[in-house]
DNA sequence: CAGTGGTCTAGACCACGGT
DNA sequence: CCGTGGTCTAGACCACTGC
């Protein structure tokens, strides 16, 4: 009976925000009730349930004890502040990526704003620099550490353009599950990365430092970003 | 059967919350197990796994298939980004609140970040101002816009060191569910602020535009915040 | 009133971790 | 291998919204 391993409320999941994203649904309408689903799909109400739980907690619909499921006007920011990396928001044609430095091996920094594990600090690190550019301006530097456990040839793989959590789920079977996130304004703190995104030294920029969960137990993704939030809002939901 | 309302799968999350909070279960500790606490509080295992949903997605555990729920370390930032104020993190005692402006009706400013709908604007809007203040120090200067709909002797309540949305919840049966934020890194915009903040016309601070949601179809609670986070980060989860 | 989402029960089978 | 969490079924009753 199985689908082919991804849950039936996954797929639910995202034909609905697929057709929300696509302009199907557009805001302030109704989807069809959890009925109506249960019927169209073929599911039961729990399953139906949790895809739109799902939704929900994303932000794409919000739901009203009887009225119905509505759908959620799209955010206008970048969604960096959810999970799925960037590429939430915005529509993805205005987005690009670009490898500043290469995956390569690298002692821990000194500084490292997260506790490791001893394992994490034998292990080394895979370190590696994106820079996230919306209509070809730059606005995100990503500095990202992986643990270097068993992920052979990551080196050799081409980040551009890609999502890193995609490159984890196809290559390793690695799924991103959430994480943590320390966030603070800072002025642009030295002339290389005011260099990069294409900044003043005293322009006011965002610092987010980020350890991401993922399916593999105590394997963790760290990240340093720095965003020049001056044309572009982050957007979260809580 | 009601047990007064509140359902069972929210009076388990608040026991076994209250029990990660008070550190009876401490970082990496497992939960009892999903089936153990079926037997324990007498429930199914559907309401069970709803508790450890919540936990999970507030980020007081990680679950793990064949291991068990982990305890997660608490967050040592200001909590903000989350849902039920800012108190969830750094522990209450640190934790002051001062109100600077009190409520009172006034028209809705001409720069208001978030498009209002007919009904708001013809209703008017409360507004007042809050200093939140972590040893001493002021930290967030929280401006709130309420729509002045069907919310009598609102202005008459005193909002010092109690959570606005106790209030809404107790004299007005509204409960917050959730909502949406704009995040930026700006400089201290006026000398007002600065002065409030103790910080000099320089200085970079997060600047936060929310629009809050809640139960009552179609009011929202509207929020700009400025923080300085030079001592502490904002925390979130994702 | 009918229809909606919110809560809950009592089972079932599966995939995964630790032993 | 056993116990864990992950998924799913097929019902039930309730609270709320709109008419």
């Amino acid at each position: 009976m199985s689908p082919g391993n991804i849950p039936q409320y996954r797929q639910l999941y995202e034909t609905l925000r697929r057709h929300i994203v696509d302009g199907l649904y557009r805001e302030g309408d109704l989807l069809p009730s959890e009925n109506e689903l249960c019927k169209l799909h073929g599911l039961t109400r729990p399953t139906v349930r949790k895809s739109l739980d799902l939704l929900a907690h994303e932000g794409f619909i919000k739901r009203h004890q009887g009225l119905g499921s509505v759908v959620h006007k799209l955010p206008k920011g970048i969604g960096i502040l959810s999970i799925s990396g960037t590429t939430t928001a915005i529509g993805k044609e205005n987005l690009e990526t670009r490898t500043i430095i290469r995956p390569g091996l690298s002692p821990w920094p000194d500084d490292f704003p997260f506790s490791l594990s001893d394992n994490e600090r034998e292990a080394g690190c895979m370190h590696f620099t994106r820079l996230r550019l919306v209509n070809g301006k730059p606005v995100i530097y990503d500095i990202s550490y992986i643990p270097n456990i068993n992920l052979p040839r990551f080196s050799a793989r081409n980040l551009n353009n890609k999502s890193l959590f995609n490159i984890l789920r196809a290559a390793y079977r690695i799924e991103v599950k959430g994480g943590e996130q320390y966030i603070k304004a800072i002025n642009a703190p030295d002339p290389e990365i005011c260099r990069i995104l294409d900044i003043k030294h005293d322009t006011p920029v965002l610092h987010l430092q980020r350890r991401i969960d993922t399916s593999r137990l105590n394997f963790y993704i760290y990240s340093i970003l720095y965003c020049n939030t001056s044309d572009h809002s982050l957007y979260g939901i809580f």
